[in-house]
DNA sequence: GTTTGTCTTTGCGCTAGCGCAAATAGCGGA
DNA sequence: TCCGCTATTTGCGCTAGCGCAAAGACAAAC
């Protein structure tokens, strides 16, 4: 495969970047292949590389010391991930990335990515931007768990993923591949509640289901369940 | 009050920067006072500034379209607050800022800011540590909220707070002020499970509570709650 | 001292959601 | 086609934590 400079345009963080500081990116990074189900880095190893996913699919997980763990972000292509540790010399991964399907990213040295900024302050200010949308999408993630019901957040998850990876397939419906554990690690629940909250919704012809599957037959209702005032 | 430009290296984003950078950023700001319970601003205001709390004690919160609302972190003095929308012109708040007493703050335009930056990358620098601080906090909260049970994050909740701001009482303890409410809002739960969390401690000897106050006699103990496995 | 407002406690009932266990279904390989 | 693996469903019992309501405690102001 054959990363072009201008296919790193599509970069969020490199939008502003100019040809030659994408050609020496490139230059300068090597590509990593992962098979399904492999570790991109884990929580805790030394962020000695920040990644570009160039195909394939990838989530990032944060587990505690009791092996419990959530879902933060999936990655799909031309996003940026373990960019965290692009800014201390002696930082870590604060989460670990698995390959959800056979997928290859760019690997880029965190410390020539800092060099790099030093002398170009849009590079910078990009990565900021970044960053400032982690913290907000993290600010109100935080807020709907501690104060919202199971299916709200479950209706949310969903739509968060949609606007980032869904794809129409041949009826024109939006459809998810995801597991019903991932789901719930989305969510902050367990499988079995995910289980039972899309089966009802099935019942209703909200959804269709199968295995990791999910089909959205009216997102407008999904829409309305994320959304609409408690009836308190 | 006469804030001097010595003063503002205590700030973290501010530790590499020159001393003309500091003169330069106090010459074009200006301080805003606010009594106990006012807002220094609101969640979906412009970000027009970005604040330095000098004096006093403030609090950070989000709210939902319903009201419900979760506090994101308490600001002591010298730490930066509002800065995330110091990154876009067109930038919000995403969360509200509050006064817990009487509190004075730094106000910084952020377009003077955005400029600074653009020349100065240690400042970028300083400000993405501070980003990636938030971002890692948020996910562990994240994590806390989805996987553990409320005793464990209400340990968490203070322990996190005597960091940034515990002080010794008179007798080596250390004392907090802070109303069950708040603490409920830090630990995701309500004040009536805040209240018998606390209750239950106070009977084992662990704390010492009062109105708007909690002391720690045993810190230790506390600290064995919030990290010890899961009896499972 | 009394008043007033806010903060806190606690009894009580309730339910959303957990989590085990067992059954079922779907996919891929042999 | 059958087998084995993994994902999913569903019944069932249970409990952690919610949330109302009423009572009590504290602090500051009068």
């Amino acid at each position: 495969m054959t990363i072009l400079p201008a296919d790193l345009r599509k970069v969020s963080v490199f939008q502003h970047a100019t040809d030659d500081d994408l050609k020496l990116l490139l230059e300068r990074s090597i590509l990593r292949s992962i098979e399904e189900g492999g570790f991109f880095f884990f929580q805790g190893d030394p962020a000695k590389y920040l990644y570009v996913l160039v195909a394939g699919r990838a989530k990032l997980m944060q587990s505690s010391t009791a092996g419990q763990q959530v879902n933060l972000r999936t990655i799909s292509e031309w996003q940026m991930f373990g960019a965290l540790g692009a800014v201390r010399a002696d930082a870590i991964y604060p989460a670990t990335a698995q390959a959800l399907e056979a997928s290859t990213a760019l690997a880029i040295e965190s410390a020539f990515w800092r060099e790099m900024m030093q002398t170009r302050p849009h590079l910078s200010f990009d990565l900021m931007q970044l960053m400032t949308g982690y913290i907000q999408e993290m600010q109100e993630r935080y807020r709907e768990l501690a104060t919202e019901k199971v299916e709200r957040r479950i209706a949310r998850s969903i739509l968060r993923l949609t606007a980032q990876l869904g794809l129409k397939n041949a009826d024109g419906n939006i459809e998810l591949a995801l597991t019903r554990q991932d789901l719930a690690e989305m969510s902050g629940t367990t499988i079995f509640t995910a289980s039972r909250v899309l089966a009802e919704w099935e019942r209703n012809g909200l959804v269709e289901t199968g295995r990791e599957r999910v089909v959205l037959c009216k997102p407008h209702s999904l829409v309305q369940i994320a959304e609409e005032l408690d009836e308190s």
